[in-house]
DNA sequence: AATCTATATGCAAATAATTCTCATTTACAT
DNA sequence: ATGTAAATGAGAATTATTTGCATATAGATT
């Protein structure tokens, strides 16, 4: 009975990871209700506050005001419509590699990550 | 006599394209106290929106919960100091002009801006 | 099984950024 | 001068997020 322990921060964790929706915290609150109808809010953030500083999930910051997450956490590019504010990944872009590089050297700071995010009007916001 | 109009609207774009900062709303008010003290921060924020809706402006989305803004909307890179806070240009590092193309093409989706950012530690923040 | 400890959680209150309401002021035209 | 539309200030309202605190829970120890 391993999995007794800590079922609702699992759960906060599976949902994330069993969607490419990058959903906000109140939208993870939302998705849960059905198998986890005594789960709180608050405990949503916690958790997911908690999966950020382990690396666990990234955050995409913030869309309309609201924080954004994913779990896949090796570095993917994505596209923000800004009809629908729905985020999608775009895992066939891919960013040249030596820009890290360059902008290490350019700039004496020392690069941990990128974020590339494509903004624009998604097929059916567009019609 | 033309620039009786708007003195605080235009001293809030002033303030911003003076600056590299990439300052918040608050950041903008607080720089605009000494030399306009009776401005109002609801006035900061309604100018700051009404620039981003014209597109003199750009947002570079939250920092730490707090939305940032850039005068310059040419596309160019950041870097975001994840110890201090700051975020810098990095005028020297350019993106490939086919990703954006590669973006489209692959999510049907119609391109029309984006933004990448580096983030890590600075130079001072690293000792 | 009873107890202990540490952590996780729910709930509601607190906080912080941003927006909104509305009365007043301002710029400009008449 | 006067009218009109837009801009502003002040503070209330809103919204996302965090926090405090009491309770619940899991696992360890007796």
């Amino acid at each position: 009975m391993k999995e007794k322990q800590f079922k609702k921060r699992s759960a906060i964790l599976s949902c994330l990871q069993s969607t490419h929706s990058h959903p906000s915290a109140e939208m993870v609150y939302t998705m849960l209700q059905e198998t986890h109808p005594d789960i709180s809010l608050a405990t949503v953030y916690r958790n997911l506050a908690l999966f950020k500083s382990q690396g666990l999930i990234q955050s995409l910051g913030s869309v309309d005001g609201v924080e954004r997450f994913d779990a896949i956490t090796t570095p993917h590019v994505h596209f923000l419509c800004t009809g629908c504010g729905e985020v999608m990944d775009l895992p066939e872009v891919s960013l040249p590699l030596d820009l890290g590089q360059e902008a290490e050297s350019c700039s004496g700071c020392h690069v941990e990550g990128c974020q590339l995010i494509f903004t624009g009007l998604c097929r059916s916001c567009r019609s």
